[in-house]
DNA sequence: CGACTCCTTGAGCAGCTTCAATCGATGTGG
DNA sequence: CCACATCGATTGAAGCTGCTCAAGGAGTCG
């Protein structure tokens, strides 16, 4: 999931059109907590999310660790940069993975469609990574929580008529790791959402926006 | 320029070898804090700059704003999302830059060299924000300044033997904007780091790295 | 020389982290 | 079926990092 600044200016960007070949390209699937790929590890596929949620990290040597990405169905991971990846991989929940050779990004292998849609993607990841810097730099812990609250419940969850809801995947250490923040800021972040009534909690996971445009001014930080 | 915390395991990504068609690729010349481009604007073409530097910034609404980048002789800059431009990008001293038209890096436009190559840029930038996220998400101030001043030093420095020297083109407050800091901590940080015996200022841009080892250390947050 | 801009330095404060304890949900064994 | 262990989430208290506000210094340009 690539929580963007941004969200509201774009459609959700929905599965590419299966090219072609596509329907050849083979499945893979992960348990929970499985590893797709590592960091340093030579870059043969590419995958595209097609059920589950994954989630890209990158550590430091003394163990921090930041999460670069949510990776939801439609989203395309495993870019190489020089061959190689730069991010660990690994499933949050079981997921299946439609995978591309990685010919297909370099020069099309044939399938110019499938080349575009990648190339698409790559770009689109860049502005991603982009709005997550703008979020890391400039906004403040509840500015950060709100936005990806309000970014992951507008693109991946249920319509409520007035509400949207969602079971969230990844635990309060993910969102504090990919925010830049401490798990004990994040679950602040949310009581302090919760007791003013933007939103509910049923459970630690599922979350319900009761006000979705004013979860979505606190994102944008509008005093 | 793409500061990143691994810039030590890679070689200076050195001008992509000019592709046959790129002796036609037409010069643009910028002077200093001329636009290039503006946040919205269509994609027509990418730029590679050839001498100066630029920046690459976003804004929030309420102005607080967000150095993305700096683009040093070298670095693709352009790359569209959606079809469109998604940061400003302006002069920091005069620049030329060398343009090529958008279709290069959609389908090529008849040179797979030269699409191979703006292709790899993409990817390329993919992992610099990747680095980018990591140091906002996870480094702290002292953190940041010493990664900043290590790889410019070391990526487009004066090799003085034991010591590095650069003139930087930006202000402090660019560089605080980058590293999502504000002036004043990014100067104390420089202050101490001149106490400390790591650096020495002539003025305020001319910076000198007596101790290049010790600004690594410090910039990896090895203890 | 004076005006302007940028950089530096200081003092006080706020926000986030750290450390620590409790709560709550889930699962296991008696 | 219940007691208990475990793990993640929440809450509280205290401390530190970096920010805010303010003043002074240094370099630049008319």
């Amino acid at each position: 999931m690539y929580v963007t600044l941004s969200a509201e200016n774009r459609p959700v960007p929905e599965l590419p059109q299966p090219a072609r070949s596509v329907r050849h390209a083979p499945l893979t699937r992960l348990g929970t907590g499985q590893h797709l790929y590592r960091e340093g590890d030579p870059v043969e596929r590419l995958y595209q999310v097609v059920s589950g949620v994954v989630r890209l990290t990158r550590m430091l040597e003394d163990g921090r660790r930041q999460v670069i990405a949510f990776g939801y169905p439609g989203d395309i991971i495993g870019f190489p940069a020089d061959g190689c990846h730069h991010t660990d991989c690994d499933a949050l929940v079981d997921t299946t993975l439609r995978s591309y050779r990685r010919a297909a990004l370099d020069h099309g292998d044939g399938d110019p469609e499938l080349h575009l849609a990648l190339l698409q993607a790559a770009l689109r990841e860049i502005s991603a990574m982009q709005d997550h810097v703008m979020m890391l730099g400039q906004k403040s812990a509840a500015e950060r929580v709100a936005s990806f609250l309000n970014v992951v419940t507008r693109k991946y969850g249920a319509d409520l008529g007035p509400c949207r809801q969602i079971e969230l995947p990844m635990c309060r250490n993910d969102i504090a790791d990919f925010l830049g923040l401490t798990t004990e800021t994040v679950s602040r972040a949310f009581t302090s959402l919760r007791k003013a009534g933007v939103i509910a909690l049923d459970g630690a996971q599922t979350i319900t926006v009761l006000e979705p445009d004013t979860l979505e001014e606190l994102a944008l930080g509008s005093d």
